[in-house]
DNA sequence: AATTCTCTACCCACTTTTGGGTATTTTCCC
DNA sequence: GGGAAAATACCCAAAAGTGGGTAGAGAATT
């Protein structure tokens, strides 16, 4: 049931004393073999390419090429491949659209070391591990396509809408986008209208705060 | 010059997995002797009563008591424990901030652990340890304090005005904040005008914003 | 050819925020 | 005790945002 090899791991992830750390804290468990890491998605890329690898620990917030971007394209080409996603944020929305593009687990970073080890001999054992809160994410996405709509996602944002939120995130009012646009106040009323539609947002901290954790706008 | 003895560090972070990745990291070190760790501010008070400690690592975003709150405390309490602030934002404000209040160092999550090695050294020995980053936020400053009207700073926001501030970026209305605080509406719209005035925002976009740059909220 | 989506633009009405004051009480420090 | 800072609360008025519609032109897709 168990393989009778140790896993090798790549760590991806921006920080390096995060980085760092974790590796060191894979290196005290025993399934594990090599740990390997990377600083972006990119780089990780290569080194699945240069050598072999079981399984991935994969920050979501990330520069260059972001965990999300990664994620599916380890899914495409290295199928084999075990990917737990680790993020500080717990959006039940992006948890299960991960899922649903292949990831096998989803931990946050305040998660226990110790579950750190349970998930990845999980993910290896039976291909997954699903913690309270991506049993929650799943539960919510299911009642969702049951009859609900949920709350917005990145890909359901246009362009012209992501180019007016970024202006909002600069403090700009409706009158002065429409002017740096050239199109009429009632125009960016309408985006900002439907921006906030699908994103649930009550005002426009809420659109600031979606924003930001979609990587559309940084500060 | 340098002591004969091993330092004993508590690190301070309420991302388990990063706190405790960074405790590996530290006891592979020479110099360090006992490392023990907190997940919030309080809890790491109640352990710098109960036990000697040469230095912290203290995160600056954190729940229940901030990295900010923290620093003072153990300052004022603690004269001799040298505190190493970590963050994951390189506002230059908020550094040289930092160091006024008696911070030893600043280090970026993303620092190598050669330079978390550097900085425990040199702070030890030197009382400081200035990287590139501070020393650009020092120099800054200087250059402020000179002729310059600066932009708010976290020290000049009262404990009140933190409270309602965070509130504000949880979305909520005046009137909601004032009802859940059982204050007027009227005196939060106070608390905001001055914030707004401090922070030089020009809505509540920009007063969000200056939050996260602050470690006032995370999301 | 028909459908769907995006971008554009307007209507109306109501709520909330923003900006300018003043002022009292409390708390904390010297 | 005196003084400063913080927290409390109100006044007024203008600006901006929020929430509900409808609707046409053009692009993209089926």
């Amino acid at each position: 049931m168990s393989q009778p090899s140790k896993l090798n791991i790549l760590v991806t992830d921006d920080h390096t004393l995060f980085r760092r750390g974790t590796m060191m804290l894979l290196e005290s468990f025993d399934e594990i073999g090599r740990v390997d890491d990377a600083e972006n998605g990119k780089v990780a890329l290569e080194k699945l390419e240069e050598s072999n690898f079981d399984l991935m620990l994969l920050d979501l917030e990330m520069p260059v090429l972001d965990g999300w971007e990664t994620a599916k394209k380890v899914v495409a080409k290295f199928p084999e491949m075990k990917i737990i996603m680790i993020s500080m944020h717990d959006s039940l929305q992006i948890i299960s659209d991960l899922i649903e593009i292949g990831v096998h687990s989803y931990l946050l970073k305040n998660a226990d070391p110790d579950e750190v080890h349970k998930a990845i001999v999980s993910v290896t054992n039976n291909d997954f591990y699903y913690n309270q809160l991506v049993s929650k994410a799943l539960h919510k996405k299911v009642q969702k396509d049951g009859h609900n709509k949920g709350v917005a996602r990145r890909a359901d944002i246009s362009p012209r809408e992501i180019e007016i939120l970024q202006l909002i995130c600069q403090e700009l009012t409706m009158k002065e986008i429409g002017e740096k646009l050239f199109v009429s106040e009632q125009t960016v009323h309408t985006h900002r209208k439907n921006l906030m539609r699908k994103t649930k947002a009550k005002n426009a901290v809420g659109l600031v705060k979606f924003a930001f954790q979609n990587g559309i706008a940084a500060f």
